[in-house]
RNA sequence: GCCGAGGUAGCUCAAUGGCAGAGCAAUGGUUUUGUAAACCAUAGGUUGGAGGUCCGACUCCUCUCCUCGGCUCCA
């Protein structure tokens, strides 16, 4: 069973790269001497990377349908793939003129360099691939776009044209991924954030800046409450700090140097440097700091939720995933050595909390990210303290059962860390909650406690965030319930519709009723058809709407709708109320 | 920041060098409605902004702002 599965993955793999080097002969005859990068296959499909002639030019979209033409007689012509192996000498002779080919040649350590031919077109390739293009279904591919990309994805180097491609096996597969895809964007966040009116991007404020409705505050202020809850059992107290901060700082952070063209610069009218904060963790020590501790006084846990400012680059920001002003879920806990593992458990066992009570636990990848172990001097601190921490951090990814994966080189600037990654609606990864331990940091701000034995000592600092940004967080669960979010967290719980004008008063004492058990309710008492009250209110996503009219009047009862599943009967509204309020309390999620 | 595609009414979109338009939303009226869009009328625009070409620009060119898809980055 599996080994076919596998078979079926080889398969489709060997399709998606052999579309690539296809797409890419059709790229040299139609654009002679065109330099070629690299071209594999990709989740879904294919990209292959050039560097036209002359310098500046690119692809157009019409290009693309006329490459794929082209693709499609050569499949017609069942061209077979060949593999051979030549060496390093001839190897640089056949590609003399491919300068890219050339640069991947210098760093193969073998002699022996693996080619992979079809008609004239020969690549420096490991494969696999078809062994002919009559393996190729005709109508299972699509050329989808272009985009610019790093030869070989360092900014240093110079941009290429990348055409990205879809392939499957059969057409079937391609058009029910572009459908879904279609589906998908039908739940974008910010298509969502517009139609549920929940936040709004003014020109004149700017790009990265998200101004929140009243729908949306009120989501956000929940998510507080309820993420604060959960983490104040676990004891973790409320800090508030300023958003403002001398730049001395983030210079004794380390902050200011790895992110000097990051940080928003104010003056102060007298002349003093001051910067937005672009993160938290730098005051908080600083209210460690206010007095001696001991080492009975630990753990000390921190939290706060607050705005934090990154002067991101233009080209980054977009949507709630990447914004200027970032509002932040961010805490911090000062123990000692001994206490690391178990606080670090801690935390995640109130990621999981909290995420179960969105369904979403489960539905996310664990990263352990490390250092660049070839250049540490892209992180402060020791590296012996460095080992030590990924040992911790593997031990508890071990003992919790968290399957984490090992990511080098994406660790903090002050130490390793355990990332969670969720997917957006379009299937982007993106990275939520956070826990990552640093030794340096409290060495930096010297920050100390008094041990058993009297004397001074570092404490160890833990960085979490258990939602994160707000905004990111927002963004997911929008996408994920796509807009119909859970009845605890709907800014309307309940709309009452009052079939006529004599209905009105009835819908009016409903909402009273309901209002006076803590249920957040509105009437629709405008002259607007019973229909059309009721397609706005299931385009709102709100939970219930309740309707009312003669009958239930007489019976004082109300015809209840859920959403997304219609008409459910009538029931008294006592019984409703009651029914709801399980439903708030427990935070269950209907599906 | 880089490569590419875009920006027309609050929203979704039309008008390819020759009078800027539709549906929804808004406003006023009529209608009082039984489970996903009642009817009539009115108003709504320096076509993102600035400059240029042209007798004439939403349309062509330059710059700029913003949005989207990628790349890079993400404390």
């Amino acid at each position: 069973m599996i080994k076919t599965k596998k078979k079926k993955i080889d398969k489709i793999g060997n399709i998606r790269h052999s579309l690539s080097h296809l797409m890419a002969t059709v790229v040299q005859e139609f654009f002679p001497g065109v330099k070629l990068g690299m071209g594999p296959a990709i989740e879904n499909g294919f990209y292959y990377d050039f560097d036209l002639v002359p310098k500046g030019t690119s692809f157009t979209p019409q290009d693309l349908s006329k490459i794929e033409k082209r693709m499609r007689e050569l499949i017609k012509q069942n061209i077979p793939f060949n593999k051979r192996i030549i060496t390093r000498t001839e190897a640089k002779e056949l590609f003399k003129n491919q300068p890219y080919k050339l640069d991947l040649i210098k760093e193969l350590r073998d002699n022996k360099i693996n080619l992979y031919q079809h008609g004239n077109f020969v690549d420096l390739c490991l494969g696999p691939h078809v062994k002919k293009t009559e393996e190729i279904p005709q109508d299972a591919f699509k050329l989808t776009k272009i985009a610019g990309a790093y030869w070989k994805g360092d900014e240093k180097n110079p941009m290429l044209s990348r055409i990205y491609g879809l392939a499957f096996e059969t057409k079937k597969e391609l058009e029910d991924y572009l459908k879904i895809q279609e589906e998908a964007e039908k739940r974008d966040h910010r298509k969502l954030g517009k139609d549920l009116d929940l936040f709004y991007f003014s020109e004149l404020v700017g790009p990265g800046l998200p101004l929140f409705t009243p729908k949306g505050t009120f989501i956000k202020e929940e998510l507080q409450k309820n993420v604060e809850a959960i983490c104040r059992e676990y004891g973790f107290e409320k800090v508030s700090t300023p958003h403002l901060t001398k730049i001395d700082l983030y210079e004794i952070s380390g902050h200011a140097k790895k992110f000097s063209d990051e940080l928003f610069r104010v003056t102060s009218p007298r002349g003093h440097e001051f910067v937005l904060r672009p993160v938290q963790c730098p005051h908080q020590t600083q209210i460690y700091a206010s007095k001696i501790r001991s080492y009975k006084e630990l753990p000390i846990r921190y939290m706060e939720s607050s705005n934090q400012y990154r002067a991101e680059k233009t080209g980054e920001v977009g949507g709630l995933n990447r914004v200027y002003a970032i509002t932040v879920e961010d805490g911090h806990t000062f123990c000692t050595p001994e206490q690391v593992k178990s606080e670090i458990k801690a935390m995640v066992n109130i990621i999981k909390k909290f995420y179960t009570s969105f369904d979403l636990w489960g539905k996310h990848k664990v990263f352990l990210s490390v250092r660049d172990y070839k250049h540490h001097e892209k992180y402060i601190g020791e590296k012996k303290d460095w080992d030590l921490c990924e040992k911790i951090l593997q031990e508890v990814s071990d003992e919790m059962k968290l399957n984490a994966e090992k990511k080098e080189g994406e660790a903090a600037l002050y130490g390793p860390k355990l990332d969670f990654m969720f997917k957006d609606a379009l299937g982007r990864e993106i990275q939520i909650p956070t826990v990552q331990i640093d030794f340096a940091t409290p060495k930096r701000f010297n920050l100390t406690y008094i041990n058993k034995e009297g004397k001074e000592q570092n404490p160890v600092m833990v960085h979490r965030a258990i939602l994160g940004s707000y905004e990111r967080f927002l963004a997911l669960i929008i996408e994920y319930f796509a807009g119909a979010l859970p009845l605890w967290l709907s800014p309307v719980q309940v709309q009452v519709i009052p079939i006529g004008e004599r209905h009105k008063k009835y819908a009016q004492s409903m909402v009273k009723e309901l209002e006076a058990e803590n249920i957040r309710a509105s009437a629709r008492i405008d002259n607007e058809t019973v229909g059309k009250k009721i397609r706005e209110g299931e385009m709102q996503k709100i939970p219930y709407l309740l309707i009312v009219g003669d009958r239930e009047m007489k019976n004082e009862t109300i015809g209840i709708r859920e959403r997304g599943k219609g008409d459910l009967g009538a029931i008294g509204l006592s019984d409703f109320i009651e029914q709801i309020k399980i439903e708030i309390k427990d935070k269950k999620i209907k599906k």
